[in-house]
DNA sequence: ATCCCGGAGCAG
DNA sequence: CTGCTCCGGGAT
């Protein structure tokens, strides 16, 4: 399995190979050696979520392909979780807190001053107000307020003097801005072509033609900064204002420049734009997403969405005595929350608690979904839209994924009541015999699955219930648990989706060489039960295929599968995190054996080389050269990527496949000569490609240069005709 | 060859 | 809702 990890400005992105049972502290390691951000510094994130170093990514449900994103922690801010937390145990009164605040005179600030003020969480600049200057055990403090939209709820907070500073008020002319100046800029981390916060930016180039600024943005206290910003101009760019000494400030001219409107930040809500009148479920109550009576609105301390206490069911009439509450969502799972800063190790049912030491959270076989299928319900029958027969998924959960077959291991899908929709062959049981066009099929069950096993030998009859009912109510006959039986007509059964795993190539000649293969829609003809190999009653089942489409291992088939250019399907990220695999893995035996000349390098696509017969008739079919030349380029990219070309540039406008006995137009297209008399015969004499016209008397003839190329590269396809 | 786990989906 | 089943897919 693997993860994608990526640090919170996204300028460092990776793929990590890992297992479920992979510890945080682990990753963190890989993390280290990866982006080279000390184990200690980083804080790790999924969901929100602060993982705690001796969990696992099973312990927070982490699955393939999810996003971790890495926090770099300064010092100061491990301060501040450090403090965070001693409140939070101390539970300090309010009125002891206060007993030791001193009120004084500051001489750079008054209470009611407008400034600026950092917050810890963002590190950029917002717009406060000045509520109270004290001293705490000797040490200046003042106690601010948020003075932005929304916020008259916030609770007041104590900071010291180097998270504020006069409010900014002195626009900059894009013409003032010189190299190397410290200006404070609106500026957003994620996507820095939306509105963000306001941070200070040291300019290190300017761009007159797009009014734009590229520098460093600064972050928080300043030991922390991300380089080679780009900072658009369409926000005004701000002087930073230093404190000024009381006695030298002239108030009148202070006063009349704060700026009576607001500098802009991002909304806190993009569904309803913080917009007080408009009701939005997505900030407000969730349930009547309206926004009155905030004091008698709880937050989950788990999702943080809001509820009105009067909205619940029921309604709760007093606000909760301990201090955190959970919504109705969340409570559910309230065993599983982490309260952040907590030590609560989150641990799953029985985890491995008991299990063996065996790492089982490396495979694909225990990851979950990334996907699901949406387009079709569940219980569809036929072909899902937009999947070609032939193609070619690596795993299971993929076939899953694109609703082909829905379940991860069993090889039936279907319910007892209604049919099967499709099944997968994969040479689990013996008594299965493939022919391709027709295949005998084993039902399930029989086997002693106990000790948590997915699979095992016959060890007693199987019956015709649960998926072998399933199945048997696809013939076409009135359904019989006794004695099977057989469709009386077998193409008016339900269709069943087929797909055909590798693993079936030990009995069948007919299964993909890796992954699971869609191969169509195939048809009960009868079932029955027997005794099978293990001396067990078995159901098997006879199934033929009946889909307009041609099987995968037919010419046409093959012909089809090349034109739409059908490949192994890998889920996302899997090549690449095999790719690191094999890197790791090389650097590792290179250790071992630093004189090793094993050849590791990468498997290159070769070359096609097309037989020299080919290639001359190739040449003496001069018509058609300048299409052949095309072809030739992709020779470089390997026989499968040339074929394809070859199959698409020689096809037929008219019947859509390989040209057979092709006429070469004198507008240089080819046209089977079947396809282009037909379409005399209705009067058009056009080519039926590019519309030129061709004279009424036109003398079809077969070019039987690429004809003989054709019938050489794609051996036996005039058969199919 | 053997061991053994999650997750998806059905059945009760 | 819980319990059961299951033609995966890794490591050992």
């Amino acid at each position: 399995m693997y993860v994608q990890v990526v640090t919170i400005d996204g300028k460092k992105k990776t793929v990590l190979n890992v297992s479920k049972l992979t510890k945080i502290k682990d990753l963190k390691n890989d993390i280290e050696q990866e982006f080279g951000i000390k184990w200690a510094q980083q804080g790790l994130f999924f969901c929100g979520k602060h993982l705690e170093d001796d969990c696992t990514l099973y312990d927070y449900s982490i699955n393939i392909n999810n996003v971790i994103q890495v926090m770099i922690k300064s010092k100061q801010e491990d301060l501040i979780i450090k403090n965070k937390g001693k409140e939070m145990r101390n539970d300090e009164p309010m009125v002891e807190k206060t007993k030791d605040e001193i009120n004084v005179k500051c001489k750079y600030y008054k209470v009611g001053d407008a400034i600026d003020c950092t917050d810890n969480a963002l590190g950029a600049w917002f717009e406060a107000l000045i509520l109270k200057i004290f001293t705490k055990f000797g040490k200046l403090m003042y106690k601010v307020k948020w003075d932005l939209p929304d916020s008259k709820d916030d609770e007041p907070f104590d900071v010291d003097a180097t998270s504020i500073r006069p409010r900014a008020w002195r626009i900059l002319n894009f013409n003032h801005l010189d190299v190397g100046k410290k200006v404070m800029v609106n500026y957003n981390l994620e996507n820095s072509s939306e509105i963000g916060n306001w941070y200070d930016f040291t300019i290190l180039k300017t761009n007159e033609t797009f009014k734009e600024l590229i520098g460093t943005v600064h972050i928080g206290d300043g030991t922390r900064s991300v380089e080679n910003c780009t900072v658009n101009t369409k926000f005004d760019i701000y002087m930073i204002e230093k404190p000024v000494l009381l006695m030298e400030r002239d108030d009148d001219f202070i006063t009349s420049h704060i700026p009576t409107t607001r500098r802009k930040i991002p909304f806190k809500c993009s569904n309803c734009l913080d917009n007080p009148k408009k009701k939005c479920r997505e900030c407000s109550c969730k349930i009547c997403g309206k926004k009155n009576d905030p004091h008698l609105t709880l937050l989950c301390d788990e999702c943080d969405d809001a509820y009105h206490m009067a909205c619940l069911n029921p309604p709760l009439m007093d606000l909760p005595t301990n201090d955190d509450w959970y919504c109705p969502d969340c409570k559910v799972n309230a065993n599983e929350i982490v309260k952040f800063g907590e030590k609560i190790i989150p641990k799953k049912k029985h985890s491995n608690v008991v299990g063996s030491n065996r790492d089982w959270g490396k495979g694909m076989a225990c990851v979950g979904r990334t996907k699901i299928c949406t387009i079709v319900p569940l219980s569809h029958r036929g072909p899902i839209p937009g999947i070609e027969v032939g193609t070619l998924w690596k795993f299971r959960v993929q076939v899953s994924e694109a609703g082909v077959h829905r379940p991860h291991v069993a090889g039936i899908h279907g319910r007892a009541d209604d049919c099967a929709y499709s099944i997968v062959l994969s040479g689990g049981y013996e008594d299965d015999l493939d022919n391709g066009e027709e295949f005998l099929y084993t039902g399930s069950g029989g086997r002693d699955l106990s000790g948590n096993k997915r699979t095992a030998k016959q060890s007693c009859d199987q019956q015709l219930t649960l998926m072998n009912r399933a199945l048997a109510l696809n013939c076409n006959a009135r359904v019989n648990v006794i004695e099977g039986a057989e469709a009386i007509n077998w193409k008016a059964g339900l269709p069943i989706r087929v797909v055909r795993n590798f693993k079936l190539a030990k009995h069948s000649k007919y299964a993909p060489e890796d992954g699971n293969r869609y191969d169509g829609i195939y048809k009960v003809v009868k079932y029955w039960p027997e005794k099978g190999q293990s001396g067990f009653r078995v159901w098997r089942y006879l199934l033929r295929r009946d889909d307009p489409i041609s099987a995968p291992w037919t010419k046409l088939g093959k012909i089809r599968i090349a034109q739409f250019g059908l490949e192994m399907i890998y889920p996302e990220g899997y090549q690449e995190a095999q790719e690191k695999k094999a890197r790791s893995k090389r650097k590792f035996d290179d250790n071992v054996n630093s004189v090793s000349y094993v050849s590791t390098q990468k498997k290159q696509k070769t070359a096609f080389k097309v037989s020299n017969e080919i290639t001359n008739l190739i040449i003496q079919d001069s018509s058609n050269a300048k299409l052949w030349s095309q072809c030739n380029d992709f020779k470089s990219q390997g026989k499968q990527a040339y074929f394809e070309k070859v199959s698409m540039e020689f096809s037929c406008i008219v019947c859509q496949d390989l040209v057979f006995k092709p006429v070469t137009t004198p507008c240089a297209h080819n046209i089977c000569i079947a396809c282009l008399k037909r379409s005399f015969e209705v009067n058009t004499y056009a080519c039926p490609m590019c519309r030129t016209s061709l004279d009424k008397s036109y003398k079809m003839l077969v070019n039987e240069k690429l004809s003989s190329i054709l019938l050489s590269m794609f051996p036996g396809y005039d058969k199919t005709r």
